[in-house]
DNA sequence: CTGTTAGCGCTTTCAA
DNA sequence: TTGAAAGCGCTAACAG
């Protein structure tokens, strides 16, 4: 079922393939308003679907980005996606969406088969591993946006959460409630800025108040089996926490779930304050205290600077725009009973 | 800044494009293990990415299929998506996906894109006002695959939850706890097929278990400004429900959230069961009541289906996969005080 | 206002 | 075992 092409359109409107090219590109200035409507009537006709493979292969354009994130199944994520797609939508673009798992074999993988697709540009939550890929891009001035984890040494357009502003937020929230004693649960923090940033958040807040660090406080948790023991442990301790700062939406889930599961009450027995965007959670009962990103608007920004730099190559200087995040409260931080 | 291309790579080699392209497409028994290995080396060096429209154009193909959901920020539709990334990509293709926002006009939109890109085939949530179109596709053996939602008329192969069974063990459940007054909320059901199947299934229970439908227990809600109204309407007649069936995730979560604003307390003052697949809603209090259905698996084969047909495009009858749904009990259901 | 022509970067006979 | 050449469907000068 071979599909109809430009030169069959050319053949049944009675013209030639560059007219009907003309057509299909809007340059109506210099048709007959006659050609036009065959042109148009035959186009309608036949359903016709020029082949944008073609198109892209000589214009070197393919009204195409690719989006890099780190996993699909989290609000963060597909919140930040229908932010990019409604505005590429909006302005003429499609969007490939790419899993990358936090893993940087998949992550470069992604990144080579969006070059070989000739993608137009791409916007990356990068797991911090492919700085040096990213850097060639940079270098051969490809579009490219990084957004909420920045890359060491990468001079490209980002859009980050004020972090450290939230992570404060937050534990200052636990502090004026009157804990004292609150421990930290992150995902490793080296490898991703937005970790590092938020942990720079929870030792500023303890730093402002006069609250002494502790280590024995701040645990780095990237897979959940041994939660349950974990927390058992804290509250163990001679001194046990009063309060739990969960840094990412899913270490907060995981904890929620494991003090759920193990029967400790919150705030009665522990607090906690989490770096969430679900909207959900405010469901729970308590509803969760946590800090939320501008998700959406995240997306839409990182997608009109990407836009920008595709379409104006020169006119643009590498742009870092910081969003605030926003603490909303609900009621699993009461200190005491 | 010029993209390297095969050109280039077969002059740096000493050989010609055909002979890098055979290396390529990784057809070495006719060339000398030297040629190969300079090749090779020319290639690693150069960072070379074949440009896959120039191939695509030739083989006409791909490697890559659309997908097209009804709304990404539901949990259903990324889980199904990832079950389809996770296929395709271990199967060599590459996924775009679509969100139609439940818009024909979008759903349309997405469809000719998809043509025009020269997608291998498309997975597809359909709005269901689509089906001349997508019977045209059909018509044309274009390989493509229906998920959750069926379309009137159109032959192909398709991927769904067995939503009357589901529905029937939820209300089931609840006549078991003792409820024989049960209202549904649920979208318009006349449009989508998951929607009217969910109906039978709660008519079914009802008949099965000789309880008298009640056309005033049975609300359509698209739209849940007036939803806190609509329950305390329902609250306020003289046999009010003791029990709601929500079919579907979004009013299961808005009908949870109206609840919750108003004070009206699950299940003391009226239970609850829901057709969810959210894995959070267990961590609400009580647990959630719920139908869930095997989404990741749902993607896997629908998208397993799609690249058979892509793959052997006449080796292959039509068939239609109806996956079972699972009833998980919380405790939202229970009946009186 | 419309047609001719030369590619875009790749694959694929066919010939050497 | 390798190379030459034609062509995938489209665009964009340039002629007319």
């Amino acid at each position: 079922m071979p599909r109809v092409k430009m030169e069959d359109i050319a053949k049944m409107a009675g013209v030639s393939k560059s007219t009907v090219s003309q057509y299909l590109n809007k340059r109506y200035e210099f048709m007959s308003a006659e050609t036009k409507d065959r042109i148009e009537k035959v186009i309608r006709e036949t359903g016709y679907q020029p082949n944008t493979l073609a198109r892209g292969l000589k214009v070197k354009r393919t009204q195409t980005i690719g989006v890099i994130v780190a996993n699909i199944l989290h609000y963060y994520s597909t919140a930040v996606c229908r932010g990019i797609e409604d505005y590429c939508n909006q302005h003429g673009y499609n969007v490939i969406i790419c899993n990358a798992d936090d893993d940087p074999g998949k992550e470069r993988g992604y990144i080579e088969m969006l070059l070989a697709k000739q993608a137009d540009g791409i916007i990356c939550v990068t797991t911090g591993e492919n700085n040096e890929l990213l850097g060639d891009l940079v270098r051969r001035s490809y579009p490219l946006v990084l957004v909420d984890r920045k890359a060491e040494g990468i001079e490209t357009d980002g859009v980050y959460s004020n972090n450290e502003q939230g992570a404060f937020d937050a534990v200052e929230h636990l502090i004026r409630q009157g804990h004292r004693r609150i421990a930290l649960l992150s995902p490793e923090i080296h490898r991703v800025s937005t970790r590092r940033e938020r942990y720079a958040g929870y030792a500023k807040a303890h730093r402002t108040h006069g609250i002494p660090l502790n280590d024995t406080y701040v645990r780095f948790v990237d897979e959940f089996s041994g939660l349950k023991a974990l927390l058992q442990e804290l509250l163990r301790l001679p001194e046990p926490p009063t309060a739990l700062f969960c840094s990412n939406d899913l270490s907060t889930v995981e904890t929620l779930r494991a003090l759920k599961e193990t029967g400790i009450k919150v705030p009665e027995r522990i607090a906690i304050v989490g770096f969430d965007d679900s909207p959900w959670t405010d469901l729970l009962e308590p509803p969760l205290t946590r800090v939320v990103q501008r998700t959406f608007e995240i997306g839409a920004r990182s997608a009109e600077r990407l836009l920008l730099k595709i379409e104006q190559p020169d006119a643009v200087e590498p742009t870092v725009q910081i969003m605030d995040c926003e603490l909303k409260i609900g009621g699993t931080c009461r200190f005491g009973e």
